[in-house]
DNA sequence: ACAAAATTAGAACAATTGTTCTAATTTTGT
DNA sequence: ACAAAATTAGAACAATTGTTCTAATTTTGT
């Protein structure tokens, strides 16, 4: 792992920990026993570290997504999946999702990705409940419109979720998957077979 | 209005419209044409201002919550002024949604605050549920940690909606709400008789 | 009317922050 | 082996920030 690598590292250890409000680019380095000025040299931009992280980010995503595509899965199977992956992804990257707004606004690429990632999802949801709706695992008799409405509001809970469970005063980690698979269950439950 | 309403008030506004990341107590000050050190002598701390407004918004709130007593009301007139009411709540508050966990977790004793609110909230909603379930509007099948969870999904739906719609782009007011309706709207849905 | 209290502006302070600069050291390619 | 390039530490810079201090002005209560 070269120095880059390890700044990104601690600083995605180091912004999960303690947020991105009080976090200074001086305290990364120091945690990393490494210099402000080293860790600025390969950084110009306290910006250009978030970035990245949210590359990976993306990166990992993708990995995630492409498990969806072994169509011979139950709907349950899938569910079970998507729940662990993204949960996960949300446990590695908690202080994006915690500070998701602040991000999106402050560095303005990272908002853009971020748009293009939902279009892209949005799609693969909806073609994968008409996929099992004709399987006779997912309701057949919801109209579209509400359809793309409770696609939007898987979404809503997934990315934010941890916020949520943040602000609850959620520490544990094992009380906090429980309570985010038991989130994702309740709202798909009416729309299973 | 006394120097320190208005002191409040310019906060809200400048708040809201650039995020707590950027906004400083100096450019409040000026954006309403005082000295900083007034502003310092009504607020010792930023803290305290934002914890000013956020004590607002309870009462806003508590305000709201009044109009769900007309237990003779429909279903559907309910739910329609719990959509416009607390809309108008995020609207005016937007900046404290929009940054949720980070003012928790610098203000701890807003995250306290909103911990009790959510319990009454919570109680209120699984009583209101089961009162329209005997009225034969609201589905009697669900299973009581079904519609816990359901509880909670309606929170994370109403507390972050505004949180996604910002990362997603949405400006216009006109557009939000309706977007916000129809997603309370979906969430309800399956519910509804 | 006038003393005490409240309010205000503006300078000043002290700490912090992201970033740059400089000079030394280490690594790399040939 | 050695010149060039990359990396590093630490000092330095420049700007900012929340907050305090001081002295003046205004308001309030009697």
């Amino acid at each position: 792992m070269n120095t880059k690598e390890k700044i990104v590292a601690a600083a995605l250890e180091v912004y999960n920990r303690e947020g991105i409000r009080t976090v200074t680019t001086r305290q990364i380095a120091q945690e990393m026993g490494i210099s402000a000025g080293n860790l600025h040299y390969h950084f110009k931009h306290t910006e250009d570290i978030i970035f990245t992280i949210f590359e990976e980010l993306q990166r990992d995503y993708d990995e995630m997504v492409v498990l969806f595509d072994q169509k011979d899965a139950t709907f349950q199977e899938l569910l079970q999946e998507f729940t662990e992956g993204s949960y996960l992804l949300i446990n590695k990257y908690k202080f994006i999702f915690a500070n998701f707004v602040e991000i999106c606004t402050w560095i303005p690429a990272i908002g853009d990705a971020y748009r293009t990632l939902v279009a892209r999802r949005e799609e693969r949801f909806i073609s994968l409940f008409e996929h099992y709706s004709k399987l006779g695992m997912f309701r057949q008799d919801i109209p579209i419109a509400i359809l793309k409405g409770f696609v939007r509001q898987i979404f809503i809970i997934s990315d934010f979720w941890y916020s949520s469970f943040a602000v609850l005063g959620g520490r544990f980690e094992s009380d906090a998957l429980e309570d985010y698979r038991q989130t994702i269950e309740v709202a798909f439950y009416p729309y299973l077979i």
